[in-house]
DNA sequence: ACGCCGTTTCGATGGATGTCGAACATCACA
DNA sequence: TGTGATGTTCGACATCCATCGAAACGGCGT
């Protein structure tokens, strides 16, 4: 166990081989989650309150949490502020082309040119 | 009034350019209609009543109705059977490698039974 | 130590969804 | 024309879900 005692319950991750593909394709399917992913796809990680998203700040928990019990998110503490990232390991190791084919996929619908290509330009108007 | 022609407002279908993909995710994340897709990527086509799922008729027509309205399938009308094929040419041309990497990644999810005709293996696992 | 800030949890709420049974429509067939 | 098979529509219902506001929690800066 780690020397830090949080009173959190760890964050608990579903392992690699217990992600469910429908449960990541449920997650996958709502407008801000698909943001939170995409955004997080060309960064290594990301502070929670710092999306390109338009909720609440407890809507958005919520989405967080969506996205980590369904095994697309890990999130990670630093201080008071939680840091979310891609499991493109596991996700690549569990589904292999499924995170690249919908992400290239949503690209298309989205707008086309965007957030591909290991490029960046996924902020848009965090500072 | 006339009987030749069909009363039923021939089935729309969005078109390929408008195939939503939070739509296709949706429509792909419930457990029948997984199955549905499954069953019909072995097959040309396949009359609506003979899939290996275990819901009321009803439902089963719902379920089409989702499938069908997020572009997944088309459904052809022949005698009183409705037969529903995937739009596998125009999904690929929507979003490539989508359908094929999907349902790979749920032949690993399920256990292990690849997607046949048979479809002895296919139900029970709907809610 | 106190208060601020980022985040989560709780409770509530309106809308979407999966499910069913019953009734209806259409076609094949005798 | 009547019956059976196939599939849809409708109404109902329970559940899930996205959303919000308010309150609580925890660390950091003043």
């Amino acid at each position: 166990m780690p020397r830090s005692t949080r009173r959190r319950p760890a964050l608990a991750h579903p392992a690699t081989e217990e992600i469910d593909l429908l449960d990541v394709l449920h997650a996958l399917s709502d407008p801000t989650r698909m943001t939170i992913v995409r955004v997080l796809r060309a960064e290594p990680e990301r502070a929670c309150g710092t999306f390109p998203v338009d909720v609440a700040p407890s809507t958005l928990s919520h989405h967080f949490k969506v996205l980590r019990e369904s095994g697309l998110i890990t999130q990670r503490e630093e201080a008071n502020r939680r840091f979310s990232a891609l499991r493109t390991v596991d996700l690549e190791r569990r589904f292999p082309g499924l995170l690249d084919t919908v992400l290239a996929a949503y690209g298309r619908t989205g707008g086309g040119a965007e957030a591909r290509g290991g490029g960046e330009a996924c902020g848009g108007e965090d500072g």
